[in-house]
DNA sequence: CTGAAAGCGCTTACAG
DNA sequence: CTGAAAGCGCTTACAG
């Protein structure tokens, strides 16, 4: 089974070399002479020649491996996301380790220590949803690269990239006002939820520099943004005295139970009730009426977040790394607010 | 930065023995003495030893990295099987690396390249679509064991993970036959495409046995397998002659371009003509009515798949790896199909 | 411009 | 039951 390994100490033998000229050659090093590195360089590619990357990690401290930790693997944006990391990494001649956390802060600290004790070079993380526990998290920094993508948190200082969620939030707000709703309700979660909270200073930047006030009725918290609790704060919202003429639900989950209740109760959508998602995800053109929502670039989010990480392992950048980095998000309107 | 490092030595040098008889202790090597063992393994605990496992890797010729292929990394899933993978790496003590083919064979090899490059121990994958040429996966099996999942080839003799798709569709089409359907339609995947294949079997067991035949006009083949596709092949097969009362769509996307073609057409689902998916993505909960469609177990795929990969790693199983292991998948009815 | 030698941290055949 | 030594494949400070 085991087939007969290229080394550099066989190459050395062929040419009548020694390995250090070898390994030299190799790596371009600029004392060796350009015959000997053409030479050199010829002999390994007819003979393929692959470096052992243990050895040489081993040697070197370095792996060329990036530990990715994400909440929920299954959700279509965060595939996005990884695709984009996937593909820059392959480009930088990385390789890329994954681990789900289930938003466990438990969990993620058990993956954070398997991907330090394994070696990676650098970390990627992706938050779970209550940030107060950061301990872990800061620890790892002290020890090794490591940047935030999309779930980041300000406790924690390093170069976080996002969507620009407050911005996306008010932009969403302001549609909503320009077709001129007034009784806008927000469906969050529950604070400690970075993202959350800035999609919820959006929308309360957009009420107040339209002159229009906060109605606390109007603002619905839940632990767990789902497509079943989109439901229940639906029916929530419909009991009250005064109710909303326009639902932002902070995800597009959310947003389809939102919709589904208002058709289970006759309500006409955007007429009556308008709603707004976020995420573009698959079920925004399948639930109907197709559900207006902001586009964010996964792919995008995900090629920097890595750029700025192996940026950041190779040195390229200064330790003032504690950017964020915002990636434009955009509404996509569709059938479920355009109408006035 | 770098932290002072705890090895071998260093805990030797504490307790004043040798490397290798505190190598030994902490393997559980037989020769120790219970004695040495519990106090090597106690200052390990306290000192916080993690051993450096490219050494270890380096050593042993053994990387605890299993290489996964995929096609798609954002279809939902693709994603279960994912989490079933890392779940039961992660038990196991071994770590996964990713990527994606895009159904692109060229991108596929090289993947595969570079992973046994990178020493992985063992591969797992799920290949793209057109199987034809197999020769890279073949080589590939011939160096390191190798498991394929999910998108399988009777053309490569090992181990391979599956849904019972031939039987599963096989139950839908029965579905179909049971509500009175007598022209079902099926819209597939051009030939080489191992999973349509199976599918399409089941389809025609089905009219087979329950002595219906095969009308070539109600047998759809498309290159790429799509919502946009589903919609294409629904108006084609409105068009003709003796339309279809059922369609079958090999995939939910299509399934769901399907529905929405109907829709727009005010034919109705399940009454004129009925319809189902398979995969049970998110979709078929959204789109309406809700897509009758065959669950497949993702997260028992992708679990399976890796304990038999690691069995054969780890040589628990004999060379006789060529086994097919079918995971059941189940028919979910909902109403595109219920109404008789 | 090239080479000999040491060493990264681990394991294991050999010796006692 | 324990230790000394070699070696996995590479890189690099030192020497010439």
């Amino acid at each position: 089974m085991k087939k007969e390994v290229v080394t550099l100490k066989k190459l050395a033998q062929i040419l009548d070399l020694s390995t250090s000229t070898v390994s030299r050659a190799l790596n371009d090093h600029p004392d060796i002479s350009e015959e000997t590195r053409t030479k050199v360089k010829n002999l390994a590619q007819s003979m393929n020649y692959v470096p052992n990357i243990f050895a040489k990690g081993f040697r070197n401290h370095k792996t060329n491996i990036i530990g990715v930790v994400v909440p929920n693997i299954t959700h279509y944006f965060t595939t996005t996301m990884v695709r984009g990391i996937l593909e820059e990494a392959a480009i930088r001649g990385y390789r890329v380790i994954i681990s789900e956390s289930n938003n466990d802060v438990k969990k993620q600290t058990e993956m954070l220590n398997t991907m330090m004790q394994f070696g990676v070079d650098g970390i990627l993380a992706s938050l779970t949803k209550m940030t107060r526990d950061v301990d872990a998290v800061l620890q790892t920094l002290n020890k090794l690269p490591l940047i935030l993508f999309d779930k980041v948190s300000n406790k924690i200082p390093c170069t976080q990239v996002t969507i620009n969620d407050e911005e996306a939030a008010y932009n969403a707000i302001e549609h909503l006002i320009n077709i001129e709703k007034k009784r806008i309700a927000i469906i969050k979660e529950r604070e400690f939820s970075y993202t959350s909270e800035k999609r919820y200073a959006g929308y309360l930047r957009a009420l107040k520099e339209h002159n229009i006030k906060v109605d606390d009725k109007l603002v619905i918290s839940v632990d767990d943004i789902s497509l079943e609790q989109g439901k229940r704060m639906t029916n929530h919202l419909l009991s009250i005295k005064n109710r909303p003429d326009a639902i932002f639900a902070i995800t597009d989950s959310a947003a389809v139970g939102v919709i589904q209740t208002l058709k289970k109760f006759n309500i006409k959508i955007p007429e009556d009730i308008a709603v707004i998602g976020f995420s573009n995800s698959r079920l925004s053109t399948v639930i109907e009426p197709n559900l207006t929502t902001v586009d964010q670039p996964g792919e995008t989010i995900g090629r920097n977040a890595i750029k700025y990480l192996i940026d950041e392992i190779e040195n390229k950048t200064q330790i003032v790394s504690n950017k964020m980095i915002e990636i434009k998000g955009s509404l996509i309107i569709r059938d479920s607010t355009f109408k006035v």
